[in-house]
RNA sequence: GCCGAAGUGGCGGAAUUGGCAGACGCGCACGACUCAAACUCGUGUGCCUUCGGGCAUGUGGGUUCGAUUCCCACCUUCGGCACCA
């Protein structure tokens, strides 16, 4: 009998004993690192988190079988704002809780017989990781990437904290954490300078990732290549504007500056001021209740205030309206309401002049008046002074090179990538080790100093507040400059900061000299193959690398990418369809999977019941699909047969042709991570040697092999039965040290093949024939068969296209 | 509105990238075992059929001897972005 729940445990305990995945440097093998995203200690390892490491422990497991020297670590993302709602909640301290989660979930993850190396584990709210976490603000603060400034941020009124650009999902603008809709609060927080990786981030030319992410990455970058002008104002203020289409300067008859612009109050005249004062109201108002969203019909206000428009020297009024933002560009626009639908709405409710100046080709000529939308495509620049004349392929670039000549602008590009915001109003994070001296401004703690601790004696208001700014000593200290009383920097850094560099903690966990060992770090960096989830795209993955090519930049990792290889898996939903959740009662728990149907079984569901990259709803009744083959190995291979010898030549020949071939499908699927063809190929495998064994293969040679084989694949898939069979099968121990198989490319061709027999691509017939068969006895073959004299009819095919190896088509 | 992904039996999915559509598994039906049920094993299972065959990979076209695969248009679903200048 199959008895997972004996096995499963003994093996597990045999490799721990044994240090079987320890992970050492070995100059003489080549290294793999494999590595999956760590969890979020929330307390319970969900299916989604099986799903996610499972089949990636396969993975890692194949390349070691491979000979490839693989470290697969794992971790803890230890900080983060649940712990502290616990804390508020519960009144446990987020410490306890966290650490009693991971214990919890570390013993989860060792049911599911991962090849972890357990020694290598990183908690990122241990004070010996955060240490570093700290280190590397300090390194990115002393080289001016890390900065401090007042902005307009989004807050998450739930969470009590500001939120990275990046954190902010959908239409309404939720908090990605919790959902709540952010509101805007103006506050002096610290930034890291993603923006200055814009271009390199954009550059996915080193790496094998996803098309979906590069394309989502690169969406979110959004870089706008055109030109920045200069407009002068009658106030005597300068006014930058960014435009995608310079060529269209002269078509500028208007100005619009957001209303939150610095330089709104300068160019307001006495008499609008009342007028302008009140639309900024309500659009600080309305800012809160989504400006965007609720109103499409374009409102606006003139200030009163005019600029020169500096390619023509015209006098164009300056306007405000919410449909320039402050957050991008320079939140002042040039409005060309000929060539752009939002200016040509505006210009028309205002009744402001609309000027023709580009003229598409092959097209009659528009006149502003009759217009009834704008003509943003491209053509040539009529009405444009000295450029008049210039054909549309020459526009862009004719056009910024004259705004350079004339000195008033030059070509710029723009992202929507923002700098990374990193002050979190919590406790349960990263302390930022930054002291503020009213003398010395914000100072650096020293190295030496790290790290700066949070303190465990801390209360919680229900209030929501970081108990750290109303600690009543923690926050007060010295100046480390000039030693006179200073405070506290009291935000902790957003847990993505601990989770940028979490892959170079795993290198060596207890090391403190730095960071990470450079030994460690020149034998195992980059990462190989990285695993999880896609939700990621815009959040962690592109911090990650922001963050290792900054550290490349200051001389502390090299490369230019963290993570060569990049795979994301799908989502496991509820057997009702829908998300997995507790309110919804369709969360399938992975300890009670086990205990009825052992790990190897639910690791090979998982693999094998959706395809990985995309995921599929839960089904009950399929998993037991999975434990049906394992019990099914597992007599294949242990109960004696009905009929012991006598097999033919031919059985055993085309037994050993179906392993080899399995082997060589296998193979290549563990290779591309096509996890659920892998155990389909191995059922196949296991019915067909189930065919074989009645005919009296089974304890031949042949047997023997396939029976070698068929464990040595399976163990990436279901580790302990693979053990446990192989042991029983009089083999030594350990499977999981033994090297994967060679393909024996004879055994696996095929000496006869099935030829198709179509007319006019019908198929009309089916031959056996030989493999090596030629192309003018395949055809003859072919017309002479009895399907297709049926259909000839006495007449002559007009073609015959033979495809060795596979079919004739007899065209009609 | 823009960008991207995906549409194949009752279900999850397969198809060496242009060559037998539906591998493998679930489910279902029938049979064996059983007093009976479950388990297990066996057989069958895309649809229609006048049993010759015909129709089938979201829809409609196209390229080709041949299209799930390539091209064009459209529909649906799911993700992301969105007054981005």
């Amino acid at each position: 009998m199959y008895k997972p729940d004996e096995i499963e445990p003994k093996w597990q305990q045999q490799w721990e004993e044994d240090g079987l995945y320890h992970a050492e440097i070995d100059p003489e093998k080549p290294k793999f690192y494999a590595l999956t995203m760590l969890p979020y200690p929330s307390g319970d390892l969900h299916i989604g988190h099986w799903y996610a490491m499972s089949p990636s422990d396969a993975r890692a497991r194949f390349k070691r079988m491979q000979g490839f020297n693989v470290m697969f670590p794992m971790g803890f993302d230890a900080f983060g704002l649940p712990a502290e709602n616990a804390a508020i909640q519960r009144g446990i301290h987020p410490q306890v809780w966290t650490s009693r989660n991971i214990e919890n979930m570390r013993r989860q993850l060792k049911s599911m017989g991962t090849m972890i190396d357990w020694r290598r584990e990183a908690i990122s709210a241990d004070p010996s990781y955060y240490r570093w976490t700290q280190w590397f603000f300090l390194q990115f603060f002393n080289h001016d990437l890390a900065y401090r400034k007042e902005a307009p941020v989004d807050f998450c009124p739930h969470c009590n904290t500001t939120l990275a650009r990046e954190q902010v999902h959908g239409e309404d603008r939720h908090c990605e954490r919790c959902g709540t809709p952010v509101i805007k609060k103006h506050l002096t927080q610290w930034f890291f300078r993603t923006t200055n990786y814009a271009d390199e981030l954009l550059d996915f030319s080193g790496i094998d990732w996803p098309d979906q992410v590069r394309t989502l990455q690169t969406n979110w970058i959004n870089r706008s290549e055109g030109a920045s002008v200069v407009f002068k104002t009658e106030a005597g203020d300068d006014i930058e504007v960014f435009t995608t289409r310079p060529d269209t300067l002269w078509g500028a008859t208007f100005m619009v500056l957001a209303p939150e612009h610095p330089l709104v109050a300068q160019v307001t005249t006495p008499d609008q001021a009342g007028a302008i004062t009140d639309y900024q109201a309500q659009a600080e108002r309305m800012g809160d209740i989504q400006r965007e969203t609720l109103d499409r019909e374009k409102t606006g206000v003139f200030t009163g205030g005019y600029a020169i428009n500096p390619v023509n020297e015209e006098r164009i009024p300056i306007w405000i309206a919410d449909y320039v933002m402050m957050g991008y560009g320079t939140g002042a626009i040039m409005a060309v309401p000929a060539h752009d639908q939002r200016d040509f709405e505006f210009a028309r409710k205002f009744d402001l002049p609309i000027v023709v100046v580009i003229q598409p080709p092959g097209e009659k000529p528009i006149v502003s008046d009759e217009m009834e939308a704008a003509v943003p495509a491209a053509g040539e620049m009529v009405n444009s002074g000295p450029l008049t004349g210039t054909p549309g392929e020459d526009a862009f670039a004719r056009a910024t090179a004259y705004i350079e000549e004339k000195g008033v602008g030059q070509g710029a590009v723009n992202y929507r990538l923002r700098d990374w915001l990193i002050s979190r109003q919590r406790y349960w994070g990263a302390p930022i080790p930054i002291i503020h001296c009213p003398e010395c401004g914000a100072v650096p703690v020293p190295e030496a100093e790290l790290p700066v601790e949070l303190p465990m004696d801390v209360e919680w208001l229900p209030t929501g507040e970081s108990p750290l700014k109303l600690h009543p000593t923690w926050r007060f200290t010295r100046c480390p400059k000039c030693g006179g009383e200073a405070e506290r920097e009291t935000d902790t850094m957003d847990t993505f900061m601990c989770s940028s560099w979490y892959h170079l903690r795993y290198l060596s966990p207890d090391y403190d000299q730095g960071p990470f060992d450079p030994r460690e770090y020149d034998y195992w960096m980059p990462v190989d193959t990285y695993t999880g989830g896609i939700e990621h795209a815009t959040m962690h993955l592109i911090y990650t690398r922001f963050f290792h090519k900054a550290c490349r930049d200051l001389g502390i990792t090299k490369g230019d990418e963290p993570m060569l290889q990049l795979r994301n898996q799908g989502m496991v939903l509820g057997e009702d369809h829908e998300k997995m959740s507790k309110s919804r009662g369709n969360v399938v728990s992975p300890d009670d999977l086990i205990e009825v149907y052992g790990a190897d079984t639910v690791r090979a569901y998982l693999m094998f019941f959706a395809r990985w990259e995309l995921g599929a709803p839960w089904n009950s009744s399929g998993i037991e699909g999975s434990i049906r083959w394992l019990r099914k190995v597992w007599f294949t291979f242990l109960e004696p047969p009905e009929v012991a010898g006598g097999a033919s030549e031919d059985d055993l020949r085309k037994l050993r042709r179906k392993v080899h071939q399995t082997l060589r499908s296998v193979t290549h699927d563990f290779e591309t991570l096509n996890f659920n063809t892998i155990v389909s190929g191995l059922m196949e495998l296991l019915n067909e040697m189930n065919v074989a064994k009645t005919v009296g293969a089974f304890g031949s040679p042949d047997w023997l092999e396939a029976e070698n084989l068929y464990l040595l694949m399976l163990a990436p898939v279901c580790p302990h039965i693979a053990e446990e069979l192989w042991v029983r099968t009089g083999h030594e121990y350990s499977i999981h040290n033994q090297p994967w198989p060679q393909v024996d490319e004879e055994a696996a061709k095929e000496e006869q093949i099935t030829l198709i027999v179509q007319v006019n691509g019908k198929v009309r017939d089916r031959l056996t024939v030989s493999a090596t068969i030629a192309e003018a006895e395949a055809k003859a073959a072919a017309l002479e068969s009895e399907g297709v004299q049926a259909h000839l009819a006495g007449k002559t095919p007009k073609k015959v296209i033979y495809v060795p190896g596979r079919l004739v088509n007899i065209v009609m």
